[in-house]
DNA sequence: GTATATGATGAACGTATGTTCTATGTCAAG
DNA sequence: CTTGACATAGAACATACGTTCATCATATAC
């Protein structure tokens, strides 16, 4: 079976390119110019290629604008350029995955290369030790207060203080879930942030804690 | 005697927005572009400009090449711009005030020193044409899906299309309120996300849309 | 006055450039 | 063998964009 996460030689080609072009000329690339610059015969298998690239969240564009082009954090992380980037309070955190009922949230990841990264600033996130974030998907463990499709940052962390929003990995339910930390003796209550819903009790060596949260993002449609 | 160095407002004006127009777009700006951007009404007289400010050494030009604009490290210095700072992926969008009850949300500011910023990054929002932040103050206008502390992220705009979230001002109540805008013949219909929550009818002349939601940032206790 | 430089306008013109369409070959899965 | 992804080619199209030109207004210098 085919690596899923394999990206093509001709499309790695493309994206060095572009990069280069970029440093050397202080402007994105044209079609042409990287159709010259990686040797291929015609114009359509860049844009087939870059079609490709913008889907795969690498390349951003500008539709009919010309040298509308832009490199993602993603792609520039992917190439190992994070050089690039100069002091700058810009901050890059892994999304190690996301949270799916079912499954426990995989241990925190070393940054491999083709992780999903986020670029944050510290007007964000002030500490980037242990960091991490999950995107939100399905509705399974989300009340009124996380969305489908939201994004989770996260600290790392096996304890929790009361109040606290947590993900919570659940032995029993077997299932991840977002929910605010309190706990009562022996027990853990997990109370969704919505108080229409009934708050969750369970004997706290059921609960994982995975990590806090420290901050969401939702982003709709521009 | 007019000073020797003395360069005219208007090529300030046009270095200045190149400059901008780079920072946000990561590509240089088109004649027209810059034409749009300085107000002025003939491509010819960009073009003019642009002749100048080559000469007098700002700007470097790859001649019939789109977007083939560069600024010298002159040009750079000249706006006071430190240096050469690479195309960052960091945007600074202004704060310009908090969503209050009976208060509504200023007008879009000018980019004044002392206003209030927030550092984003292009994986949070994609365009910065009249973006700005709003911090929600208070319960007034929040339902279960917007909190107090939030900030939010606004594109500014005046209308709005169905299924936005937007912030509006409400003439009749004279207040600013976050919900999902739906127009319905003369009337609008405002959504709270909650959907335990009534929807708001108001006639459209009195809902004036300020802006659309494109982001939500909620940051918890660290 | 007559010059001369500066700044602006609007309308072209030519080509650079993104996009689309049709067609072809390869390769692995069924 | 057929089917369907993947990659490529070539040609054509529409428009984005740099450039040129003729014209006009307003200064300052001679």
């Amino acid at each position: 079976m085919p690596e899923k996460n394999r990206m093509s030689e001709r499309r790695r080609q493309i994206v060095q390119f572009i990069h280069g072009y970029l440093r050397e000329h202080g402007r994105p690339p044209t079609v042409r110019d990287i159709q010259r610059g990686v040797g291929v015969a015609s114009t359509a298998v860049v844009k087939y290629h870059l079609d490709r690239l913008e889907k795969a969240g690498y390349v951003e564009r500008a539709p009919r604008a010309s040298r509308g082009l832009r490199l993602t954090s993603k792609a520039l992380s992917w190439l190992g350029a994070a050089a690039d980037e100069p002091v700058s309070s810009v901050v890059r955190v892994p999304i190690v995955g996301s949270i799916v009922a079912g499954e426990p949230v995989t241990a925190y990841p070393t940054f491999d290369a083709d992780v999903d990264t986020l670029e944050l600033t510290r007007d964000i996130i002030s500490d980037t030790e242990n960091v991490f974030a999950l995107r939100v998907r399905g509705d399974s463990m989300v009340d009124a207060s996380v969305h489908d499709g939201d994004v989770v940052i996260l600290r790392q962390q096996e304890e929790a203080n009361n109040g606290d929003m947590v993900a919570v990995w659940l032995e029993d339910d077997q299932e991840t879930t977002l929910k605010y930390f309190y706990r009562e003796g022996r027990y853990v209550r997990l109370q969704p942030a919505n108080p229409a819903y009934e708050p969750i009790i369970k004997p706290a060596e059921v609960v994982r804690v995975q990590g806090k949260v420290i901050a969401i993002i939702r982003r709709l449609a521009a």
